[in-house]
DNA sequence: AAATTCCTCTAACAATCGTTAGAGAGGTCT
DNA sequence: AGACCTCTCTAACGATTGTTAGAGGAATTT
């Protein structure tokens, strides 16, 4: 791992705990191991790093994204004997490279500190907190619709539920504490038996 | 409004954005317009006025409980024509006095930013945003099972479901940018929505 | 009137903050 | 061999951090 990346993996570690403005140029250094003038190398100045790790957040959920799109357009697609539902698909997609990857998580946190004094932290929060799964789900659930899986006019409504549990859980297990497998296994068990009720027909 | 007072109330508002230790003691004297050996007086240090903070909100919280514990006990009591339902009552009542107070929004921002790194406060914060809203509703719904409203079966997840999409509303409109009052009327359409939605019979 | 208590001030302290100038070591190109 | 680029270092800068000693004015108690 180059000096710049492990800069960035510190300093997202410690900023997604403590806030940005609490973690100082030094404690970067000591984790990593370097003196001050040599981060200055890397980063014109301490909000590069922010801006740096926004940047490559972003770039990362719009991988993400336009994965997801893939496998919703063709859900049949997939390897495997059982093709499962594109919902299925989708959500243990989104769980395991979106919620419980390190980096994703993490910077969750730190949007979630963030948020409240950083107007471009606060819009991307939102977008990727709330817009963006409400969305993917939506359109799952669309194509399921018009598939006859399940009437039109009931998809507003199993979509707004099905969204709003899973980001509840997400608060409440993901975001809360140390992201440990306890907790992983806590949330995984409690969506399960959602989805288990919800679509047990 | 006593001194000490006007230092709790500028220090909340401020680590509630910016978090308790990107806000200096400077910065919270020179907005309450005293200087800083004058808060020396009334707080032996920094950490000080943050444990005043949480011990302000413990004991808030606690009477709060208590009177929502009250209402859902003798829901006929309320003084009026026509006796709400006491889910409405109480949920109209964690609105006004808990969400949409001031000082508790506030209080719920600051233990969302301090959570990762305190781990009194991180309990606190679990505890009132998920644990005590979700035995509220339950007490409430077991009331109504009870009494014949409802199946006794269907109480848990109408419980989860409403408690879930309120949990969700609150992060989305209560606890994201400032608390205005366009967020206010957005969290609480979204809310009767739901409501009307959930309980048409 | 004297003493005491309450509250705020001036002035400073050592420590830490973000940041920079400039030297030097190692590798690559001409 | 010399010029150049990449990366890290030593050493320091002015500003800001949390905190404290001690003086002074106003109100209250003795």
């Amino acid at each position: 791992m180059s000096t710049r990346d492990k800069i960035m993996d510190v300093a997202l570690n410690m900023f997604s705990e403590r806030g940005y403005e609490a973690v100082s140029i030094r404690d970067i250094c000591g984790e990593v191991g370097i003196k001050e003038s040599t981060l200055y190398y890397h980063f014109k100045n301490k909000k590069d790093i922010l801006d740096s790790l926004v940047e490559k957040f972003r770039t990362h959920i719009e991988d993400l994204l336009s994965h997801v799109d893939e496998i919703t357009e063709n859900p049949s697609q997939k390897k495997g004997k059982n093709a499962d539902p594109s919902v299925q698909m989708v959500d243990s997609y989104m769980i395991d490279s979106y919620l419980f990857d390190p980096f994703c998580n993490l910077m969750l946190r730190l949007m979630m500190i963030e948020q409240f004094h950083n107007e471009e932290i606060r819009v991307l929060y939102e977008k990727t907190l709330f817009t963006d799964p409400y969305e993917i789900q939506m359109n799952i659930f669309k194509r399921l619709a018009s598939a006859g899986v399940m009437p039109e006019e009931d998809v507003e409504w199993i979509v707004r539920e099905t969204h709003s549990y899973m980001t509840m859980l997400t608060f409440k297990y993901l975001l809360n504490g140390d992201l440990t497998e306890k907790r992983k296994k806590a949330y995984y068990k409690e969506v399960h038996d959602f989805m288990a009720r919800k679509f047990k027909a």
